[in-house]
DNA sequence: CCATAAATTCAACGCTAGTTGAATTACTGG
DNA sequence: CCAGTAATTCAACTAGCGTTGAATTTATGG
């Protein structure tokens, strides 16, 4: 009845409907739980369709954590406004991401890591080669000391979200945004600006 | 040729190659994603004889788990020497644990947690009725604030083992044990001793 | 030495997974 | 209006999973 934009080529809505279902339940379970049994049923669709628009489970995975996050506009918000509070706008942004519909995207990653080789090592890529870059670039760090500083900040973060959108470990899962970045955001700042050798 | 120790109840030393094999395989790959049939190769066994020891797959996974930890020798540790140390006894601890075979456990329960419902519960239950008991027992903290430094705590913890152990992001994977001590040790301490409202 | 019970082997069941290919329907450009 | 192409449906295949039960070997206690 309802009349679709009803392009020859690129697929009509069907196709946005998989996308979506795929999205959420990678989000919810990791790859190797999720069926594409289950992914069809949830998008209202024949199994037959995914790999019609997709291809292999593989290739669908792929094509739901393409990542929707604008780096030109997200990073400089983290530059701006010194140095010294960095830690916290780190942490701001990163809840801000995880708390959108675009969080789904770093738990479909982290979950399907941690029991499957290829994801992990996606996810070592898009670490090493995205994230840990753009860090070093936006803050702009000791090239020599960097690695460390953003392995650190690295597993501060992981461990935030492994436990407040994971484990949803209370009440850390609960509580709100700016009081996650007043906890963490200092920490975070001590690996961005603190000494590496000689602590208090 | 060998003649091992033969005991009517109880099983001779197949059950021990068995799980042997099923915590290497359960630490590298997680419950879902290790067969049965893969741990019964591993250790030269027929699956069958998997169920003839152990019932269940969820059962051996469960077998694998007994945490060989003696809490009554490393708790201790943990708290003597003063409160404002007590970050770097922590850390120390863990990176000692996870650095030993014991190790694979804690690898088992991540992996598997991020993929598997029950095993989700599983290490909730063992943060929350194991974990953060003990550690709130042994330094003594205001109970009203203890279940959010712990979940604090837990965070920069459960980073540290997912990057360095799992991920194996360097440089932070390659530390020396007393580095990484130095450098997150201070962090804990924070959340241990640090103020909850106010930061700097 | 023999009966008994545990250890071990073997083959198979039932199920679900990802994937495929052919048949059918719906739609759009000419 | 009519091809032709994309979208959709359907049924099936293959492979691997956890699990089972019966058959067979091994070894020990009496």
């Amino acid at each position: 009845m309802i009349k679709r934009s009803g392009r020859r080529r690129g697929s009509p809505d069907t196709r946005d409907s998989i996308l979506e279902a795929a999205r959420r339940l990678f989000a919810d379970k990791g790859f190797d739980a999720t069926t594409v049994r289950a992914i069809a049923a949830d998008a209202g669709v024949d199994p037959a369709m995914i790999h019609h628009f997709f291809g292999t489970k593989e290739e669908l995975f792929r094509a739901t954590i393409q990542f929707p996050i604008d780096p030109t506009t997200e990073i400089p918000d983290i530059v701006a406004g010194g140095r010294d509070e960095v830690g916290h706008r780190l942490v701001a942004a990163f809840v801000r991401i995880w708390d959108s519909p675009s969080g789904a995207v770093g738990a479909s990653i982290i979950r399907s890591a941690m029991s499957n080789d290829w994801t992990l090592r996606l996810m070592r890529e898009f670490l090493t080669t995205q994230i840990m870059r753009r860090i070093v670039a936006a803050i702009d760090l000791d090239p020599a000391e960097a690695p460390l500083r953003v392995s650190l900040i690295a597993s501060q973060l992981a461990g935030l979200a492994i436990m407040r959108y994971i484990i949803k470990l209370e009440p850390l899962a609960s509580l709100p945004s700016e009081q996650v970045v007043a906890l963490i955001g200092p920490n975070v700042q001590r690996y961005v600006t603190g000494s590496l050798t000689a602590e208090t």
